[in-house]
DNA sequence: CGCGGCTTTGATGTTCATCAAGTAAAGTGG
DNA sequence: CCACTTTACTTGATGAACATCAAAGCCGCG
């Protein structure tokens, strides 16, 4: 049943709706007192593909991405994550090293709780362990249908759907200020950067969108949408 | 502890390596007498998108192919999944219809149980509910990554990756026959059939495999590797 | 204030999808 | 079992989509 009265210092977390309900006040208390906070700046890393895995790490605020090395230097962004999403959520229960690397993209807020607790109280509280199930299952869903959608797209249709989600899924409106260089939103969605400028010249030429700089400004959403579609 | 003195009818089921030293004996003697097996020929549906999730579907032996229904007609092959996968895997704890369909690619059998009593289960059984979460990574980072590679590999590469697939990860041996139709290949891999079929017929002038008809044999592993590395 | 990374545009060539057309194979009804 | 229909397979020709190369302006930062 809803709890109000704890009082340990995750009170004003937005995270706490994962555990609450799922685990006893005593418990969930003394959890708070062990988790690390971390902040990190645009730009910082947070770990890096090789990595023990000794962290159960959650994304309070911010915006990170989740990327791996490819051939050539250039590297492949596997998606981008949002306050309340799993940062650690890939691999770490299939792996004892990390997969890929994590780095803000914006000044963001980590909080971490051992591992090695986490999958204690899942084995104990099986509650929890179904709300990590389900959690996991959300974020792997999204990743493999975003993926899937991705490889059958053609150039428009592909930074039509970036800036959809960003609008629609990170920022919530029309205006927003990209977090990613052009290079980045081409390891995202799998094309050239140069690829990438001239779509969204072709777009504000069309008058679908207005730039400047990191700014982009969503006229015609209507129309993006349909090329998402369609592309 | 291992339990070798289970007496029910699941006894000489691959799948019990899952549940063994998971669930305690009683338990599990129950869950065999209320699972169903379930046969399927070739070409059979299993189930489809959109229908409701009731039970939790294990492959025992067979082939089947995940794939959801794609604009213009033509499908889109998620995953193949082998004997010991779940084939309910996706969408089960996240959604209450599946999101996607599955067939038998080849003669299966699968092996049901009760979602209810599976998610019973995991909140009673923490090592259960500790070996679901595992099986759920790593199936999940496996398509996911399969994904990911496909997406910035060109077509002589994802033929590549595709016969690799069969050969290593399927039939374990370079000569075998193909359970699927050029048309599928391209599903599976997003590129068209007459490239399927062009670039199998490169292959083949390259002399690096030998076709007839459903059947590869592969010569030149190492050069298919190469390709799908540089790819 | 100069260097390196980011952004932009244009020119060029490669890769790939599409269209067309034909053969082989596999299912279907009389 | 055979004629018939449909589906799978194959090859070639063409054009569109896209990556690559090149060059220049811009911006932030040491």
């Amino acid at each position: 049943m809803p709890n109000s009265s704890i009082t340990c210092n995750c009170d004003n977390c937005d995270l706490k709706s994962l555990f609450v309900n799922r685990v006893d006040t005593d418990k969930l208390s003394e959890m708070c007192n062990r988790k690390i906070e971390k902040n990190f700046h645009r730009g910082d890393s947070i770990f890096n593909e090789g990595e023990d895995i000794d962290e159960f790490i959650y994304l309070k605020t911010g915006l990170v991405k989740l990327f791996r090395k490819s051939k050539g230097g250039r590297d492949q962004i596997i998606t981008i994550a949002k306050p309340l999403d799993f940062v650690s959520l890939l691999s770490v229960f299939s792996n004892n090293q990390y997969q890929y690397s994590v780095t803000a993209i914006e000044d963001s807020v980590t909080c971490s709780f051992d591992l090695v607790e986490i999958k204690h109280l899942i084995k104990t509280n099986g509650n929890f362990a179904m709300s990590i199930i389900e959690k996991l299952s959300m974020s792997s869903d999204n990743i493999i249908n975003g993926s899937l959608e991705l490889r059958q797209k053609n150039l428009r249709g592909r930074i039509a759907f970036i800036l959809l989600y960003f609008a629609e899924h990170v920022y919530f409106k029309n205006e927003f200020n990209l977090p990613v260089s052009r290079r980045e939103i081409g390891e995202l969605i799998s094309m050239t950067t140069e690829n990438v400028i001239r779509t969204l010249s072709e777009f504000r030429k069309d008058k679908i969108l207005r730039i400047y700089g990191k700014t982009i400004e969503i006229f015609n959403i209507e129309k993006l949408r349909q090329i998402e579609r369609l592309g």
